[in-house]
DNA sequence: GGCAAACACGAGCGATCACTCGCGTTCCAC
DNA sequence: GTGGAACGCGAGTGATCGCTCGTGTTTGCC
């Protein structure tokens, strides 16, 4: 009897009850008491993971970790997938305010330079805060779901660029507009390890003031015309 | 994995020397069909470790895909970690020799565009063709000797990448320079994901191209005059 | 105070993993 | 041919992991 799921128990119900709630398979209440300790265990379980990552963490470890024993955290979550998941949703819900306002149309009026700094900045202040989100979601061992809702997330993100590239570069092919965002948010991402990897001060002010040149001089040229078959951009030989 | 972490260091096989020690722990000579079982195995080892990661892996899964018993693997690797480093090792060989001629002084008189396909198309030709180096060095749970030597190849690349720097740009001071080697290489690596990532074919061809293109943008204002304090090299702003 | 439910515990269960051992087979020097 | 070593096997071993269960404690409500 491995499955614990409270399906429905349609025998013997004592009374009906007066609220409806049809769609509610845990009517489970909480105490202030058991949030807290969800909060607890979500905290240890950020931290084993950042660094252990996914599966090399260990259940009774995260329980150490919020010095309860695997029988509490197994009252709040019904497996380890679960727990990924939950910090996840919070980690990616928490990402998408901070981030969200990144891309508001008045943003996107600003010159180039001041638009990296309003995108790139949130980006990385939250990585920064939260280093837990990169080891969930760029670990190859996360689980399905978490692995999708990265993708999401990340086909999002890849939207809002091409609509930067879009605006900057209106005569752009979809195909070639499409590969830039890419490429943007590939060597973003790659800058963004060095930054999280450089140590808090001045050396990683230093490091994010020169990925956010890179970033401009990458996508400097496109504001400048058209520009649909430059020099510079994908040449195709042969 | 186990929070004690004892930390013995295996003994590495010990190549043979032309000295006969009395002290030898491992004459075992091989046979043909030995060697043959080795590559088979660090094959099938490869294929493992790159779809499930180090720690995933299972050496009865290697041995499956191997098409022998875990009794034979066992005899040709003292344990899991000594099959990764000496697979890592092998890769590492072959990096080293595909990508040692790289940054001969010859290529480094050629200007920054035939520079850049000179070093940039061996490195991604390597990693498509041996995905197994990536998923073994890139991976946060190699374990520590891959690490090192991953490390170790990570610094005398990023000094080679500072040599051509300062060739380019001789009046950089020395931090900054090293800043730009390494977010040249962090984005490197951004852009690298994205050429595996892509469909082997003209698309990978164009990403290809188009990280080219995002190295030469970057890299391009450093080689017009000396360039100590440009407008857009590293701004401190607020 | 009394009671039911939520909370907390930690020994223990089944599964899986890295790894071993005893025994049979194949190769090669002599 | 023959002996010894390398090769090959796969059930088995101890350890660890995810997870459960019986039991005891705390909390909220009357």
């Amino acid at each position: 009897m491995s499955e614990d799921a409270p399906e429905d128990v349609p025998e013997a119900t004592p009374e009906a009850t007066s609220e409806v709630t049809s769609e509610e398979p845990k009517p489970r209440r909480r105490q202030a008491r058991g949030e807290r300790r969800i909060a607890q265990l979500l905290q240890a379980a950020a931290n084993v993971f950042c660094s252990n990552g996914y599966t090399a963490a260990s259940t009774n470890a995260i329980a150490r970790e919020a010095h309860v024993s695997p029988g509490t955290l197994y009252q709040y979550f019904p497996n380890k997938e679960a727990i990924a998941i939950e910090l996840g949703e919070r980690l990616l819900h928490q990402m998408r305010e901070a981030h969200g306002q990144a891309f508001t149309p008045e943003n996107l009026a600003l010159p180039l330079p001041e638009l990296l700094d309003a995108v790139v900045d949130p980006m990385i202040e939250f990585n920064c805060a939260n280093p837990a989100f990169l080891a969930l979601m760029h670990g190859s061992d996360a689980p399905g779901r978490i692995a999708e809702e990265h993708d999401a997330l990340h086909v999002s993100l890849l939207a809002r660029v091409r609509e930067v590239i879009a605006h900057f570069a209106p005569g752009m092919p979809a195909q070639e507009r499409a590969r830039v965002a890419d490429m943007t948010f590939a060597s973003f991402k790659g800058g963004l390890d060095l930054v999280l990897a450089a140590p808090e001060g001045p050396e990683r002010d230093a490091m994010i003031a020169e990925l956010k040149t890179l970033l401009l001089r990458y996508l400097a040229p496109l504001t400048e015309g058209p520009l649909t078959e430059g020099p510079l951009t994908t040449t195709r030989s042969h």
